[in-house]
DNA sequence: TTCTCTGCAAATGCTTTGCAGAGGC
DNA sequence: GCCTCTGCAAAGCATTTGCAGAGAA
């Protein structure tokens, strides 16, 4: 992920967030804040949940993360900057990258009242996992 | 929205859900929760916010209304069944429909994988109102 | 010293749940 | 009576915040 530029004077690259970033790095599991917290505490145990959520707020900021709202229950971080489109799996959720370029305009009406900043196509579906057998991977 | 075909034997129409969903009929405001029962609280004093929760919970089992995730800060809810997109300012937070058919076929191999149930375009950007002076219409 | 960062714990805010009482058939 | 529904209050979770102490320059 590399810290190129920082957000600001003062930025420091702690231990606690070379390894959040570290974890992020290439990720493409879109882990929750939980699940981050959970990956890092295992090599690095001197973590608390307050620090990941600062740090995942902070590279919001530095657009080094995306957030993921296309699970209802908690949200989710995505490390990849490249645009790119999201299915969840509504039993296990599980969300997969939806790797293809839509045209995604809207239209002129809503262009001229609107200064459209991101846009994405959710998906939401059931993975053969979750759909043969009763409920495993959840 | 009318009660056609209820979700199963022991559905009643009782005053507060006949509010609520009055209230949401033809409603294009994509109403959180709590706005729901702010507005029926007016002309229906006698609600709970956890009927209005209720009621929800029962509405989308029936297909009658569904659950945007559009906002990361709540859950908003939707009574157009008509297939519509949204876009979101992400200063007042409205929402707004988006009417227009995009092409949205994920990938063969994705399509293999899973079963899609639901796919949507969400948009986030800023309104006039609030790109203009400060940030009235908070 | 000065400034940022950290962990902990408390606090928020949205949503869900438990439960006793009310109301309809 | 039987069953569903309701309001209230408590509980549950995810996320945020306050704060004193730690650490780097």
């Amino acid at each position: 992920m590399g810290m190129g530029q920082q957000r600001e004077r003062g930025f420091k690259l702690t231990p606690q967030r070379a390894a959040i970033m570290a974890y992020l790095e290439g990720n493409r599991s879109h882990p929750s804040a939980e699940d981050i917290y959970a990956a890092v505490l295992e090599k690095y145990p001197m973590v608390s949940l307050a620090t990941v959520y600062n740090t995942l707020e902070i590279l919001k900021q530095m657009g080094k993360v995306t957030e993921l709202n296309i699970d209802g229950e908690r949200k989710h971080f995505d490390p990849e900057i490249e645009p790119h489109h999201h299915l969840i799996c509504t039993r296990c959720k599980k969300i997969i990258n939806v790797r293809k370029e839509f045209d995604l305009e809207v239209p002129r009406d809503i262009s001229r009242e609107f200064k459209i900043m991101d846009r994405h196509a959710d998906f939401y579906g059931v993975c053969s996992d979750c759909d043969n057998g009763a409920e495993k991977a959840a």
